[in-house]
DNA sequence: TCATAAGACAACCATTTGGTTGTCTTATAT
DNA sequence: ATATAAGACAACCAAATGGTTGTCTTATGA
């Protein structure tokens, strides 16, 4: 099995999309974090270390509260991704049109 | 926990993010789709299952083969989502600057 | 015609995931 | 000064995930 733990395995979680589209508007603490949701604050914990693992939000110590703020640059991996190949798929007519003049030729 | 299965868990799997690729540029069966991956093909045929229970590609029959097409309109809900995420996140310096002014004016 | 290749179906397995509870440390506010 | 709130740390759990192997059915091509 291949490394996870990547950004696309990150933003798989649902609870994890609602945290970032939270953090989104501004720095938040866990226990601020973990309102309205129905979960534990030790779950939001868990969502948040593997957040920061990889890179979509920064940790700052503001003396017992842990602050954690959103840092969304790392979504492009996933925009990317998505764009290359949406690319290839719309130009796979093109292809198939190649491989008929090809057939023709012969 | 809430419902998953749903696109974002589909491609937060790097073997699926490769199957999707190779659909990409044209359709093809299951077996051809197993060709260099280092799995069964029993393996791929679970992960073309998951990809088209969430629309993200399309099955034919034709004889005793399986054919896969790739049918990524269903993606459009990834790049909505990072999209509105990054407009919060573009726009949470003018909500602090909200704050400040209220907070001036009291 | 008949061996074979494609793939469905099921059982099984180890690891990961998303959650829980309990205990402990440490800043903070009254 | 001290009760309390924030969160770290660990152990635990059920379910999901990603894979395996074996058996069975059925089209296909030599």
């Amino acid at each position: 099995m291949i490394e996870r733990r990547d950004v696309f395995q990150a933003i798989a979680d649902p609870t994890r999309r609602m945290i970032i589209h939270k953090l989104s508007q501004g720095p938040l603490n866990i226990t601020q974090i973990g309102e309205d949701f129905g979960i534990s604050k030790q779950a939001i914990a868990k969502h948040i270390k593997i957040l920061s693992e990889c890179g979509l939000i920064l940790m700052s110590q503001k003396g017992r509260q842990q602050v954690c703020e959103a840092r969304l640059d790392q979504l492009d991996e996933v925009t990317d991704w998505v764009t290359e190949s949406r690319k290839l798929w719309n130009n796979r007519f093109e292809k198939l049109e190649q491989f008929l003049i090809n057939t023709k030729k012969q």
